[in-house]
RNA sequence: AGGCGCGUAGCUCAGCGGGAGAGCAUCGCCCUGACACGGCGAGGGUCAGCGGUUCAAAUCCGCUCGCGCCUACCA
């Protein structure tokens, strides 16, 4: 091939569609539970069926790809399980409303007709998300691909929910839950979010039934005191005390209740008096409970109020609240209104607002399955990275109450508990019982609740693998390496997995949870369809390509950190591959005689680019061992575009055009050219999988696919400290020597001698005399005698005379020194005034101490030779 | 109310105890045989403010100001 094959710009494109056919084809990611080398899992944190992928999806994943790719090039077994969930409430909702353009109602349809809808939805739309994420380069097993849903997971889920039964961590129960009645559902309280709002506290006075007075109550919600059956005060409240015990009587109903004492009023708040609604209010129902009190629900599963509410029932909520309080005010009972921040509670899905009510339903008891799960993260079994990550997990384990599992939707994991039409006999088994256990009776219906979509979700990291059977994959990949997420879903899912996780399978389902950031966009704020801020990933990788993308992605994705996406930072990116391309070109240029086992005859450069790589190398694995990616991501960029691209290509050049070159040193040189290029596509190959594996299969003396390539380690790149002290000495040559020349406007044009004063520096240097012509248009000499005018550079403390005689102005090397000089001279007065100071001389570290001396010595010399030779120059001016 | 995070060059961000960094943007010079999506060079910062610990603080501690987020039963 020459360099004419070679098309002279990457073109992403082309690439990803070439090697994802190339390697679904040669089966490279699937796992094998047979091979013997040590496993690592990962299981993807299941995007919802109904999901387009956006930025976090993007940046979730491609942080997943990267550490697989890593590790299955590394000699790992990996093992990389994608997949979808089914999302209850998200996916009837938008199956629903589609019925609902077409004029239909799902109820209308039936259970069996609308599930059937959703499952024609899904094959239709819901794939569209994996199609997705394969465009973003993710090297998951697809053979492996799972949906919560499947068989093999719905059988998971009822092994769960039976277990769970059977050691009484899992009842029915009538509690207080929160109630969308938009989609008319039970929630759990992390399905509810709380946003401020304006309100305002409204009194009014229940009189007592003795006649003897009144007291008056605050609330924010008239309209529950049409299911109050108490009014609570403090018991050591003085203005209250005699009123304890007494009855009152509620205005719009033969009804009579307590005024009770009870701590939780605060007496400070309010009137001190507190209206108590047990079935609608969360204090109020625990405060029902210790005082046994009625607990009267006003509510229809819809919202609106019910027969309890009298004259109200049929109205909603808020129609109610006005009526409740014209009534009371006709009645005389007001007692006055004041403006009230508040939160209210929106349902996380509908977004309508929930309502605390009474009602039965199935839960978790999660007091004895939190503990444990504390505990794994609390004895080291699984560590969050960052760390920090740890007090918000354990936080929220420490308070937990019981999670509310069961929801009044179709779509879903149907509850496995059965109950006797006769006698109530309530079953909870794998299939269904034919007939009653208890009384033997035929009709023995199933509960028509499904459960919480997180409850399956809880078992993602195992029942993907076929859990409760004890299957191959199970036993050669679980429990999972590390989990990947946000850390908004801590709760709602890493501690869920957790506790299911150690309850069922006894292991922790991961060791390491890697915490990433949130994306946003330029200004910090969250991405929303309503803000209209949001940036399509996929766009992105159409205009710049998946490689640029994810690039940018991991560049910054710091620890701890939200990411607050620039769009110009992937066009920089895009820069990058093309940099990289171009340098392969440079390399290809050279292909012609390139004998990959011919004679070799290494050279400086040669060997200081190894021992560079091999730097690079270690520094890149241990940022990508310590989830550190953005490091991993800059060293790379830096090692290729700062000491390849700039350095070691153009150093390769002298040796490469030069006639008096053996063929030894060029062969020597190209096989450096290309190894070095090789290390640099391994690399780089789990952070932009297309170019590498494109310039992969491009490279002489490769073989098969980057993608399974040995990822790079540091011992195969021999270490030369001599040969590191050497091209540094040449770099500082080059580079002041071009430092002089941008500064005085020098073009290439101009040649520049360097007179050296030593004739061991004159020695050294000359060995490198190609390079310096070539990188910065100098020849030497040794120094006889001052030239009238020249430009001076300092070197490791000796001076470099550069002759400028009728070229330049010397006013203005004069102006040039005197800036140097003003640098320097700061420098030196910094450190003598660290080195005159007894306290640091005596307490700082002698390393530290001898450093500074160091420093300052060479900051002396060099500041001296500036002078003398500004001096010189100022006198022939 | 409690908790967490952030405030570093014009912009986006690294650094988190030993002399202030990157990319982009800016300003010069250069169409040098990989690359002008490029090369070479330069300018630019009381590291939010105040106080403390330390020989040494952008880095540790405290307070203040500004911004963001999470959790919570204020009727």
């Amino acid at each position: 091939m020459t360099e004419t094959e070679l098309p002279s710009r990457y073109d992403p494109h082309t690439a990803a569609s070439t090697w994802s056919a190339k390697w679904e084809e040669a089966e490279l990611f699937k796992g094998d539970p047979e091979r013997n080398d040590p496993a690592f899992t990962i299981v993807i944190p299941p995007p919802n069926v109904t999901g387009q992928l956006h930025m976090g999806h993007a940046l979730n994943n491609t942080l997943q790809d990267v550490l697989v790719r890593y590790k299955r090039m590394d000699g790992f077994n990996t093992l990389w399980i994608p997949g979808t969930d089914h999302a209850g409430i998200a996916t009837q909702w938008v199956v629903k409303r589609n019925l609902e353009a077409q004029g239909i109602d799902y109820r209308d349809l039936g259970r069996e007709a609308f599930v059937e809808k959703i499952w024609e939805w899904k094959a239709e739309k819901g794939g569209r998300i994996v199609e997705q994420l394969k465009r973003l380069g993710v090297s998951a097993d697809w053979s492996r691909e799972r949906f919560t849903l499947d068989p093999m997971l719905q059988k998971a889920v009822t092994e769960h929910f039976i277990r769970l039964y059977e050691e009484g961590l899992i009842y029915r129960g009538q509690r207080l839950i929160n109630w969308d009645p938009a989609d008319r559902t039970a929630l759990s309280d992390l399905e509810v979010i709380h946003e401020d709002a304006k309100g305002e506290m409204w009194s009014f006075a229940y009189e007592l039934a003795d006649g003897s007075g009144e007291i008056v109550v605050s609330t924010t919600r008239p309209e529950t005191m049409l299911g109050d059956t108490a009014v609570a005060v403090h018991p050591e409240d003085p203005r209250y005390q005699h009123l304890v015990g007494k009855l009152l009587k509620h205005p719009f109903f033969d009804r009579e209740f307590p005024v009770i004492a009870d701590t939780m009023v605060e007496v400070g708040f309010g009137t001190g008096a507190v209206k108590i609604t047990p079935a609608h209010d969360p204090n109020d129902f625990a405060a029902g409970e210790r005082h046994k009190l009625p607990m009267i629900n006003i509510l229809n599963v819809d919202g609106t109020i019910n027969a309890e509410g009298g004259p109200f029932e049929g109205m909603t909520v808020l129609d109610a609240r006005a009526a409740v309080k014209a009534r009371i005010e006709a009645l005389g009972l007001f007692r006055g209104r004041e403006d009230h921040a508040m939160s209210i509670g929106r349902s996380q899905r509908s977004g309508a607002v929930v309502e605390p009510m009474l009602s039965t339903q199935w839960f978790v008891s999660m007091k004895p399955l939190a503990g444990p799960a504390r505990a794994a993260v609390e004895n080291g079994a699984t560590n969050f990275i960052p760390k920090q990550w740890e007090n918000t997990y354990f936080s929220w384990l420490t308070d937990i109450r019981d999670w509310c599992i069961s929801r009044q939707l179709w779509w879903g994991h149907r509850i496995p508990a059965y109950y006797c039409e006769a006698c109530g006999h309530v079953h909870v088994s794998r299939e269904a019982p034919e007939v009653c256990a208890s009384c033997g009776h035929a009709v023995v219906p199933q509960d028509e609740d499904v459960l919480d979509t997180w409850f399956s979700s809880a078992l993602w990291p195992f029942s993907t693998m076929g859990w409760p059977d004890k299957t191959p994959d199970f036993q050669a990949f679980y429990p999972t390496s590390v989990l990947v997420t946000a850390f908004d879903i801590i709760f709602f899912w890493v501690a869920r997995m957790m506790f299911a996780g150690i309850h069922l399978t006894g292991m922790v389902p991961f060791k390491d949870v890697y915490i990433h950031a949130l994306i946003r966009d330029k200004d910090g704020q969250k991405m929303s369809k309503t803000k209209g801020n949001v940036v399509d990933p996929l766009e992105v990788i159409d205009q710049w390509g998946a490689d640029a993308f994810r690039f940018t992605l991991l560049a910054f994705a710091a620890q701890g950190r939200d990411v607050l996406w620039d769009e110009k930072r992937v066009e920089g990116y895009h820069r990058f591959t093309t940099k990289i391309w171009q340098a392969l070109r440079f390399s290809f240029l050279h292909e012609y005689g390139y004998d990959a086992q011919g004679e070799m005859e290494f050279g400086p450069y040669d060997r200081w680019i190894q021992a560079r790589t091999g730097a690079a190398v270690a520094r890149v694995r241990e940022a990508l061992d310590g989830y550190r990616f953005n490091e991993a991501a800059a060293e790379i960029y830096q090692f290729t575009w700062g000491e390849y691209c700039d350095w070691y290509i153009e150093l390769s050049k002298n040796t490469l055009y030069s006639q008096d070159s053996s063929e030894a040193r060029k062969n020597a040189v190209k096989h450096t050219l290309f190894t070095t290029m090789g290390a640099i596509v391994r690399l780089l190959h789990p952070m932009m999988p297309y170019l590498t594996e494109e310039i992969w299969h491009i490279l002489p003396g490769t073989e098969g696919f980057v993608a399974v390539a040995p990822f790079p380690k540091a011992s195969e790149f021999p270490e030369d400290a001599a040969v590191l002290e050497e091209v540094a000495l040449v770099q500082d040559v080059i580079t002041a020597i071009r430092n002089i020349r941008g500064e005085m406007e020098l073009g290439r044009k101009v040649e520049l001698t360097a007179l050296v004063a030593s004739p061991a520096l004159l020695e050294q240097l000359s060995r490198h005399a190609g390079s310096l012509a070539d990188l910065a248009g100098l020849t030497l000499g040794a120094l006889e005698g001052r030239p009238a005018g020249a430009a001076t550079a300092v070197i490791r403390g000796e001076e470099l005379v550069i002759p400028l005689d009728g070229v330049v102005d010397f006013a203005e090397e004069v102006k040039r020194l005197d800036k140097v000089l003003l640098k320097v001279e700061k420098d030196v007065q910094q450190l003598s005034r660290r080195l005159s100071n007894p306290s640091f001389v005596d307490r700082a570290p002698d390393d530290v101490v001898a450093e500074v001396k160091g420093k300052l010595d060479a900051a002396t010399v060099r500041m001296e030779t500036l002078r003398a030779s500004r001096a010189r120059l100022a006198e022939a001016l």
